[in-house]
RNA sequence: GGAUUAUUGUGCG
């Protein structure tokens, strides 16, 4: 509860008070919780303290969903390295046969790091190595962190590879991650092109974020026109209220396009 | 029964 409210602090503070002799003593799960407080706030460094005490001060050993929580942590503060060791460490000292979500974490980690051929390489051995099946989960990461470092064709591949496949279907998350990987490599036409056929193709609602996504595809490339008829439309078709986030998309667009006094 | 993975803007750090 400390963690997912942002307050690493008190998380560990409560975990410090449960070395006391006449307390409970921690197990494997509040270590895990401890751990995913430490992701929330940083602090990666923490994560793989606890990763290390859980075992010297309680002889607890870590269990899949432990690493999955510290390679997480390592991930969102930008240490692929670290996520990925943490990834050999599982298998190799502690004989865990990493999951599909801890391939999504390391996945998840390349991208942050704008690793794009990394990801991809895991995304397949995942596969051929391992036997995991990729999730949905698995794709949206993989087309996010192409995305992310700009390869807009890769992530529409994967996307596409979604289609041909059999029993695997894109939901809204991603298809706002191919819009946002449109988005930023300036592929304004694309990213409309893919809010239509996430209605179209597969039956998904757009969101809030498939909305600012595409609405800040258009504001990159000034095309203030389209920024603003998207959010007629969020509203009126869906119901969706612009935020912050899609005012400053828009705001971008006109600015881009020298309209001063619509902005 | 309780812990783990994905998506949006600007600026600053």
């Amino acid at each position: 509860a400390c963690g997912k409210a942002g307050q690493c602090e008190k998380a560990l503070s409560l975990l410090r008070k449960m070395h006391d002799a006449h307390s409970p003593r921690p197990d494997v799960i509040i270590y895990g919780a401890a751990i995913s407080a430490c992701e929330e706030a940083g602090q990666w460094e923490e994560a793989l303290l606890l990763l290390g005490e859980m075992h010297s001060m309680y002889g607890l050993h870590p269990n899949v969903i432990t690493y999955n929580s510290a390679i997480s942590a390592c991930g969102k503060a930008g240490k692929w390295e670290k996520a990925l060791s943490l990834l050999e460490d599982m298998r190799s000292v502690h004989g865990l046969n990493p999951d599909v979500i801890t391939f999504n974490a390391v996945i998840s980690a390349y991208g942050r790091a704008k690793q794009w051929r990394r990801a991809l390489f895991l995304f397949r051995k995942m596969h051929s190595v391992y036997g995991l099946i990729p999730d949905v989960i698995t794709y949206s990461t993989a087309i996010d962190a192409c995305g992310k470092a700009g390869q807009w064709e890769k992530a529409l591949s994967l996307l596409g590879e979604m289609h041909s496949g059999h029993g695997l279907s894109p939901n809204i998350v991603t298809y706002n991650a191919a819009i946002s990987a449109c988005g930023r490599a300036g592929q304004w036409k694309n990213a409309l092109l893919l809010l239509r056929g996430a209605c179209s193709i597969d039956g998904l609602s757009p969101d809030e974020f498939t909305y600012n996504s595409a609405i800040d595809a258009c504001g990159k490339e000034g095309r203030w026109e389209e920024a603003l008829s998207l959010i007629g439309e969020m509203q009126s078709v869906y119901g969706l209220c612009p935020d912050v986030v899609t005012f400053n998309s828009a705001i971008d667009a006109l600015g881009k396009a020298g309209q001063w006094k619509r902005a």
